[in-house]
DNA sequence: ACTTTTTTCAAACAATTGTTTGAAAAAATC
DNA sequence: GATTTTTTCAAACAATTGTTTGAAAAAAGT
């Protein structure tokens, strides 16, 4: 309820920062409490007193990463209308995509271990996002659609939403899927850095918009 | 070892039909050979017999799910060379999507389930690829390669590569996350065809590559 | 110093997991 | 029809799961 309190950390914040990591590494479905509590050097029943439950657990950890990016995404958004001028494709795409490149700068976690994670969050379904998460994406739908359309001279509201789909389904396999280039390509590719790729992407999904 | 017998069904063939169905339904993780055993009206141990173990069920079940649309990708870019001339984007694309809705027309599971799963394996990162078909789709990216970049003047080996990895991803998030875009819509949206939806994301693509 | 609240912890809980056993049943082979 | 092989099955295995308990320990409030 308040800020970080004047102790280096709580157990808490160790809870959600280890599970952030073998959330990352294993996926959602395969990593146990014990697992958590034990990289954290808590008690296993301290996720029963710190979130409730496991699923809280899970919630916790999604949200601190999604959730600043979501707000970033929304302020980029407030800039380029309150800008007023032309709202490119382009100028769209960085504010909903960019927003993770500066948010990985941010995070305790590797480069390599919150992309995964964010992949994960975005494109793995056994999970289902808690409400508030989901409304955070209603949001962003329903403040980027209308920057499309008019990006996008004939694009419907139908076409703009699936177009975001699809962009987004873009983002999230590049994020989790780092190593597979490296893999089919048996490593004559993969080690550009993220900057790079995220521009790659970019451009892809810009093309995708204006045909 | 030989074609299917004369009896109606095997309890192996009813093995992989109902794990089919619950892993798209659910998840590779969270369904348990109980689960499997209990949908297919078989005995816990009749996986272990027929098939070694858990993870040897899984990789049958996905080989059986993913190898015919492979053969078929296969047997489309060999027809596309034997005619010699342009060789589209579009038409790559083609021959790498469209196998997936013959397929789905042969499978015994709904277009909804088979979409599900068929996006779970391209996606969904907890579950690796066995070898046989991990070589599928490198001797795919092998023949596809050449071709895209034949097709775009300018397209380096390495940006095809990114290019079709972007493709597989807006295939993914579209195959798996088809109720999604209801939810965020609010249902505006998401009741057309599934050819349609496949011409949108083949669409999306091919702009992509022509940038 | 005392009380109260917050936080930790070892131990046990009931449920479920994949796997294994060894003996029946069914099918195939001779 | 007897023998061999293939297939099924109930039962038990050891391991792991998320959760809960109730009592200690630590921190905060008075």
């Amino acid at each position: 309820m308040s800020v970080a309190p004047k102790t280096i950390t709580g157990t808490k914040e160790a809870l959600i920062e280890a599970a952030l990591v073998l959330f990352a590494e294993k996926g959602f479905d395969v990593v146990s409490i014990r697992d958590i509590t034990g990289a954290a050097g808590a008690n296993v029943a301290s996720v029963k007193y710190h979130f409730g439950s496991r699923e809280n657990l899970i919630d916790a950890v999604v949200a601190s990463l999604v959730t600043p990016v979501n707000e970033e995404r929304i302020r980029r958004i407030d800039q380029l209308e309150k800008g007023g001028g032309s709202l490119s494709v382009r100028s769209l795409l960085d504010a909903l995509f960019k927003p993770l490149l500066s948010q990985i700068k941010e995070s305790p976690v590797s480069e390599q271990l919150f992309c995964k994670l964010m992949g994960r969050v975005v494109g793995e379904r056994p999970y289902e996002f808690p409400e508030v998460i989901m409304n955070q994406f209603r949001e962003i739908a329903e403040r980027f659609i209308p920057g499309f359309m008019a990006a996008v001279p004939g694009l419907s509201r139908e076409d703009a939403l699936w177009k975001i789909h699809f962009s987004f389904g873009v983002l999230s396999s590049t994020l989790m899927h780092g190593e597979l280039l490296r893999q089919i390509s048996e490593n004559t590719i993969g080690d550009e850095d993220l900057e790079t790729t995220f521009t790659r992407v970019i451009d892809y999904c810009e093309a995708g918009f204006s045909k």
